[in-house]
DNA sequence: CTAGGGTTAG
């Protein structure tokens, strides 16, 4: 590989004839069993060449391990391409390799090339392939691989099945995973977590319930694995219910539970549970490391306690570029856009390569601060200075920034312009900036090109409906709702939540299930009579137009982020931060009535939308009522 | 003399 063995002087002729030689090879192994990267490893690699071992297959075995370890694909073909007649212990490593990398299809193929060569796979290639088809929905290959192992007689083998059971679960076909999971002897908490896992990414959470409570001792893994799911399905609730009873259970929460708690907490918007289970991890000694960190900051941030997320970044002793953009996206949801560009340029100065997420995090931030220069600049580094391809979200930004200062026409020639072909998010935003700016024109240039794409969301539609209804054109916005109906997109119901005493109250336009809705309603009413003596006129062009105009007030006045400050304003202290999170949008009409409502109750309230934050206070939102 | 479970943030 160094060229060291062209000269017959530095190798001995004879393997082992150097005395020194066996304890060197042994000491080589060990060393290269404690490499974390190839890096560290070269210079021992130099060295077993110079010293003749260089095909010696316990130490290429060795070697293709830490090949593994630092996903070096390139390294480790080097080094088994020059071996001759590779065992199956050489094929496993370097398999894994791929796998290891996430280059799934690569090591599945490589499987099927050692079996051309006659090579008999074992009962640890054939799991670790099996993996593989799982990872990559290969069933096709997964199902050759499952014959093989029958025929070899390798499929009582635990591991075996164990596979089976996560390739028959990640690909769908529950019947073949359930019997797979049914015919092993005896059913452990490893093959149950496999099963519930499965259930999960396919939406079943019924199925997975039921499994997770036939599972006798359920370990900290298993119950992580369904909170996470719980979670992942939008069960947000359920998921910090099944928390809380983890540890009436006495099992110890781990790293990872953390991480998804935390997780649930942040999409939530549960600050009150969030800190508690900050103060958890400090109390129980549980390392924050660059993940759980991260995953620290991004809560904070997303609760709508931005200084809370900058302190806590500050003190972290691990930080990695996720970490950088946690606090980026959170500086830039939360409408501070200086400090969100403030800390892409200490990432930059701190030496930490930037990702493609960094980018959109970034240039977001740019896009909500108005900075069209600054957003510039840093697009064009992008390419030219960090070489990262700039991919459609970017692009986005980019039209967004554009349209927030009322850039329009420029916006659409970019687009035009964009090496890239838009989709209809892009075309969406700008639509979505023409009706702020009210250009009406352009406005209906872009909604006719967005109904060819056919493909848009509930989102679009309703958008598109908008602006229909902003130009009186109440025919065609009705044609919209219409088409919106035909196709069967669903329009996703907006719900409101918020946490008062460790609790998360949900409510969804005009609920009435609330224990308190009673006092809830006689709030909106007294609230809506005050707002009157306000000059506050509804923006009800934003509702569909087949309803009277006095419903349609109403129909503004019971969404759900009304009802669920509503219900923040008589539970709760005065002079305290009101914190709501919607699933939606916030809408025009909403936006303005909660701005009075912060004067009139001298009270900050925090929305958290779709999209950002909005921290009213005393009238104005720090949003600058673009967003 | 070589090796293998299930669950992590944006």
């Amino acid at each position: 590989m160094l060229g060291a063995t062209a000269s017959p002087h530095l190798s001995p002729p004879y393997l082992y004839s150097n005395p020194y030689s066996f304890q060197d090879r042994k000491q080589f192994l060990i060393k290269l069993q404690k490499c974390k990267s190839i890096k560290q490893a070269a210079p021992i690699h130099a060295h077993i060449i110079k010293n003749g071992n260089k095909n010696d297959p316990f130490i290429l075995f060795e070697l293709l391990r830490v090949c593994s370890r630092s996903c070096s694909i390139e390294y480790a073909s080097k080094i088994f391409r020059k071996t001759s007649n590779p065992n199956v212990f050489l094929y496993t490593a370097f398999i894994d390799v791929f796998i290891s990398s996430g280059a799934y299809s690569d090591g599945i193929r490589t499987y099927f090339q050692m079996v051309r060569d006659f090579i008999l796979p074992d009962n640890y290639i054939i799991p670790l392939v099996l993996k593989a088809c799982g990872s990559a929905l290969d069933l096709n290959s997964g199902e050759q691989i499952h014959c093989q192992a029958m025929k070899l007689g390798l499929c009582s083998d635990r591991f075996v099945r164990l596979k089976l059971v996560e390739l028959y679960g990640k690909c769908g076909e529950f019947s073949d995973a359930k019997r797979m999971f049914d015919e092993m002897p005896q059913r452990d908490v490893v093959a149950s977590t496999v099963m519930i896992s499965c259930y999960l990414d396919h939406g079943l959470v019924r199925k997975a319930m039921d499994e997770f409570w036939l599972v006798s001792t359920k370990d900290n893994v298993c119950w992580t694995a369904m909170i996470d799911g719980l979670a992942r399905n939008g069960e947000m609730n359920m998921a910090l219910e099944l928390f809380r009873e983890m540890q009436m259970e006495g099992v110890k929460p781990n790293e990872v539970t953390i991480v998804c708690v935390l997780s649930a907490c942040a999409q939530l918007g549960a600050l009150e549970l969030g800190k508690w289970v900050h103060s958890y991890v400090e109390k129980y000694n549980i390392e924050v490391n660059h993940i759980v960190g991260s995953a620290l900051v991004n809560m904070y941030s997303r609760c709508g306690d931005i200084d809370e997320a900058a302190s806590l970044f500050e003190d972290l002793e691990a930080r990695d570029v996720t970490t950088y953009n946690s606090m980026i996206v959170g500086y830039a949801l939360n409408g501070k856009s200086t400090e969100a560009i403030k800390i892409f340029q200490r990432l930059i100065r701190d030496g930490i390569k930037p990702t493609s997420i960094t980018f959109s995090a970034v240039l977001n931030a740019c896009s909500h601060g108005g900075l069209v220069d600054i957003g510039f600049d840093i697009f064009e580094s992008m390419k030219t200075e960090y070489g990262i391809e700039r991919r459609i979200e970017h692009y986005g930004c980019m039209v967004d920034l554009l349209g927030r200062v009322g850039r329009l026409q420029e916006a659409y020639d970019f687009i035009q312009r964009a090496n890239i072909a838009p989709d209809n998010i892009i075309w969406g935003s700008l639509l979505s900036a023409c009706r702020i700016h009210k250009n009406f024109e352009l406005g209906e240039r872009v909604a006719k090109i967005l109904m060819e794409y056919g493909a848009a969301d509930s989102g679009t539609y309703i958008l598109l409906s908008n602006v229909y209804a902003s130009l009186g054109k109440f025919k065609e916005a009705a044609q919209v709702r219409a088409k919106l109906r035909e196709e069967g997109v669903q329009k996703e119901p907006g719900c409101s939540s918020i946490e008062v005493k460790n609790e998360i109250h949900e409510f969804l336009l005009g609920d009435i299930r609330h224990p308190e809705r009673e006092a809830i309603y006689n709030k909106l009413k007294e609230l809506d009579d005050m707002l009157k003596s306000e000059d506050y006129a509804p923006e009800t062009d934003v509702i569909s137009q087949d309803i009277e105009e006095h419903e349609k007030k109403w129909a503004l006045s019971i969404h759900s982020e009304r009802l669920a400050i509503c219900y923040g304003l008589i539970s709760t202290k005065p002079c305290t931060t009101i914190r709501v999170v919607k699933s939606l949008r916030v809408c025009n009409d909403c936006h303005s009535v909660i701005k009075l409502i912060s004067k009139i109750t001298q009270r900050r309230i925090v929305v958290r939308d779709r999209n950002r934050f909005h921290h009213f206070e005393n009238g104005v939102c720090s949003c600058g009522d673009y967003w």
